[in-house]
DNA sequence: GCAAATATAATAGTATTACTATCAATTAGA
DNA sequence: TCTAATTGATAGTAATACTATTATATTTGC
């Protein structure tokens, strides 16, 4: 993916910012900073101001980039499901058998996030963990109609779609692809959760990737794939 | 469950609260007000103070039987699963077939909860929104650590741990009974909330509780009980 | 190279939030 | 009825979540 690191850039539906973070130095910052802090304080405890003295600028200068602390969490998160959709993209590309891309795809979105490949002004493994912890957030919130209408979930919805798409392909009567889908993607990211904060909740098995392999074996059975 | 409702009283770890809420008539009252204005403003925008004048109180008051409306919620939502693990004890009791233990567990925990048994100061439907819409910010938070130590999870871990039992019974050696339980419990939870707000994550199917039918199936393909 | 446009910093200010503290009034228990 | 516990009333603080204004840089277009 090296390669393709300077040309290909992420494009985020605007409606999130008040002012394209990318177009400058500040919007930068308030990013891959706004990011770091969010990452220690947690989303709650996390401020502009908090973020502004860090990065030694001002509030209103990042009210001028970001509504609120809300908005600036649905642009990470769009960003990172962007980022996951490419992922699976160049995973999935030029192969033939659905059942092999599918079982890539639920690889890339379920398997740990542990290489740091600075995409881009964002830490993909810190925001991998935003992700995790705060990104359910963005949703489970009062202004979720009208985020929707802005489009802050476009990105996810459209990468639900593309794997319901492979699994219609191999199951086309399958009458819960969606259901399936985004089952896998949240349980994956509660899972990784529970395993470093509530171990009772999961099944943590020591030097094995327990999270892969549960949903690729749960979606293979469910669809009656043969390993 | 009628004839039980005087009764039985749940228990709530002590821990969660200053004072017991159910001590008290104004103890009741931000118990089944809370319930309400949370379910009406959502979490973010609810406040101890819009609680008290809401119930003709005091701020002062209301902290006096909680630190923050984190333990507030934190109280309602261990309440709700202790709810929710005493209809499953109810319904799989005498039942000496495991498989059947687990269907009904199943039903119990995925099933919409429409009938308002009014059980105690809670209304049982509004905190079952509550529960879809506020409870994972409860443990998707910074004092996670601290607070399962208080016991606020022991509870849901229970619930999940005997399911978990259920399900090893049915097959001793499978390796991620916990994970399945727990992707079910928090699934069917998130499928309601994408079915009323982001349906393009789920299968909606008019007339018909695809929840409780897709993981349903999903728990017995993964452990291959036959229908 | 200069004017115009734009971006940022500095400062100030407001309403609300998330509490804590104190004390008086009321109620309940023994 | 006396005492203790509970609640209400009031006050106060630091922080949050913003908005507004103005001055100062910096960039860009010509």
């Amino acid at each position: 993916m090296q390669d393709l690191q300077s040309n290909i850039a992420i494009k985020i539906n605007p409606n999130v910012y008040k002012k394209d973070p990318l177009s400058s130095d500040l919007g930068a910052k308030i990013l891959r900073q706004g990011c770091n802090l969010i990452d220690d304080l947690g989303f709650e405890k996390f401020t502009f101001k908090k973020l502004a003295n860090h990065i030694e600028s001002t509030e209103a200068s990042v009210y001028r980039y970001f509504e609120n602390k809300h908005n600036l969490l649905a642009y990470l998160t769009m960003w990172y499901w962007s980022w996951a959709e490419y992922k699976v993209l160049l995973n999935t590309l030029n192969i033939d058998c659905p059942k092999i891309r599918l079982q890539r795809a639920m690889k890339c979105l379920t398997e740990e996030v542990i290489e740091d490949a600075e995409f881009s002004q964002v830490n993909e493994v810190k925001l991998n963990q935003i992700v995790i912890r705060e990104s359910s957030k963005v949703y489970l919130c009062k202004t979720v109609d009208s985020d929707n209408e802005s489009g802050f979930f476009h990105v996810y919805k459209s990468l639900v779609q593309r794997i319901a798409n492979i699994i219609l392909e191999i199951r086309p009567t399958f009458k819960y692809p969606h259901m399936l889908i985004s089952t896998v993607i949240e349980g994956a990211r509660h899972q990784r959760f529970f395993s470093d904060h509530l171990p009772r909740l999961t099944d943590v098995i020591v030097g094995e990737d327990a999270v892969t392999d549960f949903y690729l074996q749960l979606v293979q059975r469910e669809l009656g794939i043969e390993d």
